[in-house]
DNA sequence: TACGTTTCTTAATCTACATTAAGTTTTTCC
DNA sequence: GGAAAAACTTAATGTAGATTAAGAAACGTA
């Protein structure tokens, strides 16, 4: 009996640590959605079982290389990186999603292919899931949140435009140099071989410039 | 009265032409609408008074950097080409659209912020011009198509995404040789400077590249 | 058809960054 | 707290593609 009564107390413990995940989580995605699209009480009670809460340790993965990419991921907390290996075995960085971001690999999530990245968590970090089948069914019950949709993947084309712009215009000293000044925080966030990942050159390269900078 | 006569004639004819490329526009757009979202005869009469057709002569411009890109466009035929000019006076394509496809600088179009690009026909095309606040009234009008932008984002969103590990991973000759073998009657349709533009490399290595090729 | 413009080709030289190879410092984990 | 792993730094050497500078070929227009 009182096994029964202390596994009782460990599941409502566990309960309660999901409610709370899960509301932290949902209110920064109704706080995000409502910057584009304004819903009804009606639609929030909706929408809101559509879906999970998860919390991820650092270097967690959320799927890995050849996996088919099973769900679009907003980001309540945390910081995590979409990257591909080459065929040397080199890690490059493609995205890096932090808290009010959306990452998945879209072109997996949409046809359902293996994906050739894979999604990580760089520190303990907090999502939503949403699933490509839940999507479906949740756009169905609240059609308004294809709009939400819309806007964000129009906003993330945009920037993949301006994205191909500058890898094609800068030289990766003025990337670094312009990243650092545009997101000086998420510079001192991440390690240094990431940044340097991400923006398209090697950690040693990085060094020099960080030298050449002081 | 003999040059009324004729001005009503020429105005006809104006008209009909028009008429004619607007039918042929927009048979290709619901076409590719209906690939995605399926339409009642309803919903297809309120969308069409939407679209405007326009034809393009080559090298006629759409917009110019420093101008807010006017509108969303869909590509019923022909081939355009969304660049930007570097600092050196070189250009770089970032994107082209052929037939079916949509194209637009998202970034100018979202925020109506001047653009950096410009956006140029390659040959005589036709297009449907969906400019930013029309699109917003006619979402209002059949929200149905908040679906259809959706997915052509996303897709578009996961394109980016794959293009971008193309350009980290491969090497110029690589991205060339898979290019050339995936759209082959593409590659014919360009000239060849702008190919090599928007594979990342100088006309110059594209010639060596080619050379070596036979 | 002739001329000017655009596109393509060729080759030598240059350069931004990669690669190789360590050593040093910081972080992690038991 | 100590050892191992991870991250960062340094420097010499190498390389993929750029740059420079033309010349040749193709195209467009009057």
């Amino acid at each position: 009996m009182v096994k029964l009564a202390i596994q009782f107390i460990i599941l409502s413990f566990d309960l309660f640590l999901y409610y709370r995940l899960y509301l932290s989580c949902m209110y920064s995605l109704l706080q995000h959605i409502q910057r584009f699209v304004s819903l009804t009480e009606e639609e929030i009670q909706l929408l809101t079982p559509y879906f999970t809460a998860k919390q991820t340790e650092k270097k967690e993965y959320l799927f890995k290389e050849g996996q088919i990419c099973p769900a679009n991921y907003f980001v309540s907390k945390g910081c995590y990186r979409l990257y591909f290996v080459n065929e040397k075995g080199v890690e490059n960085i493609v995205q890096f999603a932090i808290e009010n971001w959306w990452i998945a690999d879209y072109m997996s999530l949409e046809k359902q292919i293996p994906s050739p990245f894979s999604l990580q968590s760089l520190e303990t970090g907090e999502l939503l899931v949403l699933e490509k089948q839940v999507q479906e069914e949740l756009l169905g019950k609240v059609s308004k949140l294809e709009r939400y949709f819309r806007i964000i993947a129009q906003r993330a084309n945009g920037a993949a435009q301006v994205r191909i712009k500058y890898i094609s215009e800068l030289s990766g000293e003025e990337r670094y140099v312009q990243f650092a000044a545009s997101f000086p925080e998420f510079v001192q966030r991440i390690p240094q071989y990431m940044l340097a990942s991400y923006l398209g050159f090697t950690p040693e390269f990085l060094s020099k410039l960080r030298a050449k900078k002081r």
